[in-house]
RNA sequence: GCCCCAGUGGCGAAAUAGGUAGCCGCAGCGGACUUAAAAUCCGCCUCCGGAAGGAUUACGAGUUCGAGUCUCGUCUGGGGCACCA
């Protein structure tokens, strides 16, 4: 480089390399910083200046990457893929005039940084405050346009308080299905108070206490019945227990194999008194208002299924016992099979199993029996043998079915018919009611049930003439699971069981559903009912890198809202942050929090109003994503100390309409992230955010009106003899494409960048080998952002090779002075900038970075080209490639006479008198093939084109002299021939 | 098992209201400049063929004057869900 070398051969003093782009990246990051460039404006407060542009009359454009967590190991180039496409919108629409908010926080609660502290030694503070500054540095040297004052960490105790403020909202409200929101939609979150008003008026029974007046309740009595109702509750029900990490795991982060999302360790489900929230109450508006936001198919296709709304009907069967008849309720999404039913099953868990007879029957198979005398050590034995099970065990076992008669029976209550009550592991007593009416001539698990244990069929629907098949198909085989067909063997007299004749003989499913929920509705024995494959969302960890509850207990272990003005609730320092774990196999283990090792900060003497008591805190934390659920919002104000967020700055930024694009669902313009966040992230959010909306906080209904997907960079790695990763950094290629390392063959393998495999590239290995600009560029050229795509360092010289040829194209290399000249554009010049102006613009509003690259270069390569580089070309260019390459592009533009950073100049606008082109090439095909070509002007006509193409010699000789049969003429591209 | 997405040169990839397949870049080849190399600049670069020509967007059918693009089937890869009644 210029300033070590001596020797002759050192490089000119400007030319474009490392140490040059270096030390422009640095010049003007530092000045972006001093000058405020990316100040975002809000409408008023601290943050209104925007360094001389203000909020009035700029249209806001609200644009975040899904924070990232500050981990100790550092990043590698396939992280800031993200950060670099949406910094590239950004200024992009600053460049448009837009007032963009742009920043970067941090989601730094969880278990890394807790795992990383005990490693080191150090509290979780102190690594997480080590990570963020690290994390900082390096995304920083790329030159991304956030606006820093904006920035925070989950994990500040000005946003702890706040998380802590909206859980005491969320607590403090109910789902009143009821309500008419101001939306005009049905049903919303409401204050407690509310429904307690509800309850004293007697406008609502208070279920378990019907009849009884609210204010002759005890304060426990109360305190339950509310309970039962808030958005966040408390309750003892059947959790994701994993010993191996020592806490409890919500659904959503449990694999399909039973196992934690993290740590891979087994997950066990455990009857435990936890934390929830009750999203399943917006269960329905979480698909329905997936069709007012921009997001890809893929996600809203993921979450709704993920909530899985199905439509169908409970019914209730009557189950005589001992000690009197009670109700079974069922639920079905096939209530036209009721005549099809022949036995029933209701969960291992199942309430109903109190009541089981003490002794079997006569004539009861041994098979239905499990080898017990009696059907209480049956289901019994049956239920302990399910507990132990892991959800492993269940999915491996899927397709065998275990089971035990109860020695109950259920009444159908169209037929009559007395239906045998088993009791097995495939019915789940978390999905519907827990029981099911079994159908095994239309469902395959009940099929295989009723094969096992000697149970009838009865097929209720036939296939249709069409489909070619017939029931002989299936009986003695399978069920019938498709819904085509018509219905059979579904008519009762009324007289059976009184009241109306029920036939469904003839009717196609939809029908026989229609008319069977009718007539369960008419007789008060069923009613149609929608069921949500979505679970409450266990809310609470036993964690101490998180945020505490702001919750006490009284002496009667009633719950008590810390009041908003004691917050923020601080973690305590205690003796051993360290979560207790156990042995991943160890079901009955228990877990414990290890913010229960500090007493003097569990045992508190609080006012809540009346008079200073004594309570003990609640010692779970909030998981992870509590912090990541609004930290989009508090970007507005992070330092808001009297709201989580001001309702009119919101209005302004996130509000429904606040510009042309946000539509009536507001939220986030852009966001941009992984795919990975479907269904946790992206649904938790939208749920916190709707009982905001509800309640009054936020003016949108949705947190985030159009989602991007970024792809990953993925990179090759190599592998030797014996399996064994090599530094791919090492690896040759040979022309014949082997890989040697070492004089060794090996292996090449693609997947991720690691650690462990070898091939890591850092952000600063590119920095210093070729600058943040060059890295920025060659990251948006791979290939489509939403598309995952391989790194191959090798690849980056293209990149580099660009901008050097623009910064030659502008500036002398040996004496640094500026070359262009101000002449008129040629012709030729003038119509490839304008097309290429028309065209780029389109290629950025589409999120295109790629082709944006390719069409730039088309037009920088052609200003190589010329004599000399005529400013009037050289400065849109700059200007158009300056949000990829943004320290490059302002040092030229600076070098181009201009004093102002060109953040904010505007975006070129193509002259349309040059946009187009005077010649086309129309093709000639000849039964599709391509037989001739013709320059012609755009503006021809069909039929001069028609006989330009047939006057070819070529073509006339094709048609040997005769007549076509037919010429389509697309002008003014193409003319086919069918001969 | 069910649902969704993808498959284009040696490589990363362009091009879809159906209209010249392969923009741009990497690698490679040739040339200019240089004592030489690097850098730079110019040219070639899907495959077969000397050429004429032919073939070609995973594979096989279909619709069409015309298919990477639409339809059906198959294969391969990726993702989601998975005893959800």
């Amino acid at each position: 480089m210029a300033e070590s070398g001596v020797s002759e051969d050192r490089e000119p003093e400007y030319r474009y390399n490392a140490a040059l782009a270096q030390k422009i990246e640095n010049k003007w990051q530092k000045k972006w910083d001093d000058e405020g460039t990316f100040w975002a404006a809000n409408v008023k407060g601290d943050l209104k200046d925007g360094k001389g542009r203000n909020a009035d009359g700029r249209a806001p454009y609200f644009v975040i990457d899904m924070f990232p967590y500050p981990s100790g190991k550092g990043l590698h180039v396939g992280h800031p893929l993200g950060y670099i496409a949406t910094d590239v919108v950004s200024r992009y629409h600053r460049m448009k005039g837009e007032n963009v908010m742009h920043a970067l926080g941090y989601d730094a609660f969880g278990l890394p940084a807790e795992q990383y502290a005990v490693q080191t030694g150090q509290h979780p503070r102190i690594t997480t405050e080590q990570n963020i500054a690290n994390m900082h540095r390096q995304l920083h040297r790329l030159g991304l346009s956030f606006d820093d004052r904006r920035s925070f960490a989950t994990t500040d105790m000005n946003y702890v308080r706040w998380t802590q403020w909206i859980f005491s909202r969320i607590y403090d409200s109910w789902y009143d299905p009821e309500y008419v929101r101001a939306d005009g939609g049905k049903g919303s979150a409401r204050p407690v108070s509310e429904l307690i008003g509800k309850f004293r008026s007697g406008a609502k029974q208070i279920p378990g206490f019907e009849g009884r007046a609210w204010d002759s309740l005890t304060e426990e009595e109360q305190s339950d019945v509310l309970n039962g109702f808030r958005l966040a509750y408390i309750s003892k029900s059947p959790v994701n227990w994993c010993p191996g990490l020592g806490t409890v795991l919500a659904n959503e982060e449990v694999t399909a194999e039973g196992r934690s999302e993290r740590g891979n360790y087994p997950v066990f489900q455990r009857e435990l008194r936890q934390w929830s929230m009750r999203i399943t109450a917006y269960g329905h508006r979480l698909i329905e208002d997936l069709d007012m936001i921009d997001w890809p198919e893929k996600v809203r296709l993921m979450q709704r299924n993920w909530i899985g709304e199905s439509h169908g009907a409970s019914v209730h069967f009557a189950v005589p016992t001992a000690a009197g008849e009670r109700d079974m309720e069922i639920y079905t999404t096939r209530p036209d099979t009721l005549f099809g039913t022949t036995f029933a099953v209701v969960s291992p868990e199942h309430p109903l199993l109190a009541d089981v007879p003490d002794a079997w029957e006569e004539g009861i198979p041994d098979a239905w029996k499990g080898g017990y005398a009696t059907p209480k050590e049956a289901v019994h034995a049956y239920r302990l043998q399910a507990e132990s099970k892991t959800a492993k065990d269940r999915v491996a076992e899927e397709g065998d079915k275990t089971g035990v008669f109860t020695g109950l029976y259920a009444v159908n209550p169209i037929t009559g018919a007395r239906l045998p009550i088993f009791a097995a592991d495939y019915v789940l007593m978390d999905y519907g009611t827990g029981a099911i009416m079994a159908v095994p001539g239309g469902d395959d698990r009940d099929y295989d049930f009723a094969v096992k244990f000697g149970l009838p069929v009865i097929y209720t629907l036939q296939p249709t003439p069409e489909s070619g098949e017939t029931l002989a198909d299936y009986e003695g085989k399978s069920a019938y699971t498709s819904h085509e067909g018509t219905i059979i063997n579904s008519r009762v007299e009324s007289t059976e069981v009184g009241g109306d004749t029920l036939d469904l003989n003839g009717l196609t499913v939809d029908e026989g559903k229609d008319r069977t929920i009718a007539w369960l509705e008419s007789r008060g024995v069923g009613k149609g009912t929608v069921s949500y494959r979505l679970r409450d969302w266990l809310f609470s960890r036993q964690r101490y890198w998180g945020e505490p509850f702001p919750i006490v207990y009284d002496e009667n272990e009633v719950p008590h809202l810390v009041p908003d003005s004691m917050l923020p609730i601080n973690l305590p320092d205690v003796p051993d942050y360290q979560p207790r774990t156990f042995d991943p196999m160890d079901a009955e283990s228990n877990p414990e929090a290890p913010l229960s090792r500090n007493p003097e900060w569990v045992n508190v003497t609080l006012d809540l109003g009346d008079g200073p008591k004594k309570y003990h805190r609640d010692t779970n934390t909030m998981p992870n994503w509590a912090g990541s659920c609004w930290y989009y919002m508090r970007y507005i104000d992070p330092k808001n100390a009297e709201n989580a967020v001001d309702p009119e700055e919101f209005q302004y930024w996130l509000g429904p309409n606040h510009n042309a694009t946000a539509g009536e669902s507001g939220g986030v313009d852009l966001y941009v992230g992984g795919v990975e966040h479907a269904v946790l992230h992206l649904l938790y959010a939208r749920f916190w955010h709707k009982v905001l909306y509800d309640l009054g906080f936020v003016s949108s209904p949705e947190p985030f009106h159009k989602l991007f997907n970024q792809g990953y960079i993925q990179a090759y790695a190599y592998t030797d003899s014996r399996g064994q990763y090599v530094p791919a950094a090492e690896v040759e290629e040979h022309k014949d494409g082997t890989f040697w390392y070492d004089g060794q063959q090996v292996n090449r393998e693609f997947g991720k960048m690691g650690k462990s495999l070898k091939n890591i590239i850092t952000p600063d290995y590119m920095y210093d080998t070729y600058g943040a600009d060059t890295f920025r560029v060659y990251e948006m050229s791979m290939g489509p952002l939403d598309e995952s795509r391989p790194w191959n360092t090798r690849n980056v010289v293209g990149a580099q090779r660009l901008l050097a040829r623009l910064w030659r194209n502008v500036v002398d290399e040996n004496t640094g002075e500026v070359t262009v000249t101000d002449d008129e554009l040629d012709e030729k010049t003038a119509k490839l900038l304008n097309n290429t102006i028309a065209e780029v613009t389109v290629e950025m509003e589409n999120m295109r970075p790629n082709t944006t690259i390719a069409k730039l270069t088309v037009l920088n390569n052609h200003l190589t080209s010329l004599a000399a580089v005529p400013r009037k070309a050289v400065e849109p260019l700059v200007l158009m490639l300056s949000p990829i390459a943004p320290h490059i592009c302002e040092e030229l533009w600076t070098r181009l006479g201009h004093e102002e950073s060109l953040a904010h100049a505007p975006w070129p606008v193509a002259d349309q008198r040059f946009v187009g082109v005077d010649t086309v090439t129309a093709v000639v095909q000849v039964k599709g093939k391509v037989r001739g070509k013709l320059e012609v002007t755009p503006d021809i006509s069909e039929d001069e084109l028609r006989d330009k193409a047939l006057a070819l010699p070529k073509i006339q000789e094709l048609l040997g002299g005769n007549e076509p049969r037919k010429v389509i003429v697309k002008a003014p591209k193409i003319v086919s021939i069918v001969p």
